[in-house]
DNA sequence: GTTGGCACTCAGCTTGCGTGAGTGCTAAAT
DNA sequence: ATTTAGCACTCACGCAAGCTGAGTGCCAAC
């Protein structure tokens, strides 16, 4: 309607905008027009105020919960907020030192996401979620081959930073002991250093090459290797802090709660999420129902990759309600998801 | 007082008591005398049940919320009907049949203790879990180790079951993979078939022989072993339905749900109930406030242990509110504790 | 020992009222 | 053309009053 509409949103709304979601996630509270004048050091009345607030209701930015309530953000308002508007507040010398610290003390992998995750929840005071390492880009440093029965061959792999994962293969025909430990002996000769991807890939290669020059056992044998390599832990998460929730009044409500509880115990629902933003590298952040589940509803989630190696084997990230400090949590974040990469990387 | 008080609990007063309960359980409003009058079916008038009703208030089993209100049944008075009064409702053919189906289907021994769980959570509408099996009573099939690095050695159990068990152990001494390959094959081929607790005895026997025979490498070898053997996995369990509890509204405040939501993450309060459970043997009921755990406030914990070939290996149960239906839930309890057993015996 | 009657209690619901925070709109001021 | 003051209006929220119903304890009669 009027001209200064047309044009978008100008910079005082913007400015008043940002001054009001920082004022409603800071308490909670709808804000009038009378306190955003004050809040927002522009000296300007209440009344003046009101009608920009009209505007940036006009656009969608804010809605107000009922006539006589004050403004507070709408999802349209916090996503533009986050990305144009936000000052984000960076983690102070000993917090980092902190992080650095709770996720060094630890050798087993395992415990250092354990770690990682708490430290989210606790930095957060929100819940603290870390996905476990995509293995297949993991090196390998020991391959072993155990009989177990006739037909049953367990495979222990041992990476570089001495986890061990076991699988077991069903196998169509018996080898002896000797060809097992000499199976063993060779992947793990040829082998040690690489990735599971790349061995997998060198593994078909050589069983053409066996295959052609007739050498049925050793043929036999890759297969097998194949299957074992090709077995994909199916993906795995940890967390912490789900409790933390609790004390939201907006996520006060039970079957809201318990919704949103059973999707952490379910788990593939987080996990699909989790995914996702694993493809699209770099910090993602889903406000409401941007992240298309039900059970998220009124709530965000801020993701970053970590990486080993310059690889990224993972993403980690923090689940709150909507009305978060994300100018303290995004940091967060981002700096524990670059600690964690440091602190798995191969000592 | 009055002389029927003098003399305990009268059968009429014990009969109105396991009633006022039973309906208490049912809909969890306070009994009163007129409903209770009628539920009896002993066609005496309310004013009688009045009077009853302050004697079972004197003698401390139940209780009325504020002065108009009808009674409520108090911990002792939970503690008389469970111990002496309950009417216990077997579980009929179908769902016995159930239980064993689902026990039934899966090979790996982690995912039949998940089905246990989930099923003692959806049949009783509670919280369920069950207790890894405790593992040194578990019989060990094949013994293998790997070298690692110059000082760890992986050892590699598999058991009967078919499970694999894995724990790294530092040496003082570096071994040949000819001695580990032996040191394997010996402890395989004279150890299998034992639990792990029987080789432990057996090996500290050989290693006292080894030593007088001044075979020290044999010695070093089997003291490896036992080091090995001596690492008890620490005990864990498995839960499901969790969220079941945030019906109820006597956990409806987060306070007290938010405390036991951490306990059931903090894990060992809850692994020390089910430890004290293991020792003393049989079904167990914890009412409210005897389990001592303030987090455990106002909930029941009704356990059983579960036993493969007659030797107890866990515990399982469910975590409720105190208001939970006993009648149901002791059969569903101990059914599922027989059953699981069974499906974990050697197949 | 059992019962009816009676006075009493008290949680919970409804109703009405006052208050305060906030709004939109309009007309005047800058 | 923007900003501001003023005004009427709305509505959540809190509080007190009042009513109701379920229930009690006690007493006197059966």
């Amino acid at each position: 309607m009027s001209k200064s509409l047309e044009s978008g949103i100008n910079e005082r709304a913007q400015h008043f905008l940002k001054v009001l979601i920082e004022r409603y996630i800071r308490d909670g509270q709808p804000v009038g027009s009378r306190t955003l004048a004050r809040d927002a050091g522009m000296d300007l009345s209440p009344a003046t105020v009101r009608n920009v607030m009209a505007d940036l209701e006009e656009l969608g930015f804010v809605a107000s919960p009922h006539t006589s309530a004050g403004r507070i953000p709408t999802v349209p308002g916090y996503r533009f907020f986050v990305d144009s508007l936000i000052s984000l507040k960076p983690l102070d010398e000993p917090e980092v030192a902190r992080v650095k610290d709770e996720l060094g003390v630890d050798e087993n992998p395992l415990s250092v996401l354990e770690s990682a995750s708490r430290l989210l929840s606790s930095l957060t005071h929100l819940a603290g979620v870390v996905m476990v390492p995509r293995r297949d880009r993991i090196t390998v440093k020991q391959v072993e081959f155990i009989q177990l029965s006739s037909t049953r061959v367990l495979t222990v792999l041992v990476t570089a930073k001495g986890e061990v994962l076991n699988r077991i293969i069903e196998t169509s025909r018996r080898f002896s002991p000797a060809e097992l430990e000499q199976a063993g002996n060779y992947l793990t000769r040829h082998y040690a250093g690489r990735d599971l991807e790349g061995m997998r890939a060198q593994l078909v290669r050589e069983m053409e090459d066996a295959r052609r020059n007739m050498n049925t056992v050793m043929a036999r044998l890759l297969e097998m290797a194949d299957v074992a390599l090709r077995q994909d832990d199916r993906s795995d998460y940890v967390m912490a802090g789900q409790t933390n929730l609790m004390d939201f009044d907006e996520l006060a409500q039970m079957d809201r709660l318990r919704q949103l509880f059973n999707a952490f115990t379910e788990k593939q629902e987080i996990l699909h999420l989790l995914d996702r933003s694993l493809q699209a590298d770099g910090m993602q952040i889903f406000i409401g129902e941007e992240s298309g589940y039900m059970t998220l509803e009124s709530c965000s989630v801020i993701t970053a990759p970590y990486e080993v190696d310059d690889q990224v084997v993972g993403v980690l990230g923090v689940i709150g309600p909507t009305r978060m400090p994300y100018d303290r949590v995004i940091p967060i974040v981002d700096v524990t998801a670059r600690l964690l990469g440091a602190a798995l990387k191969t000592r």
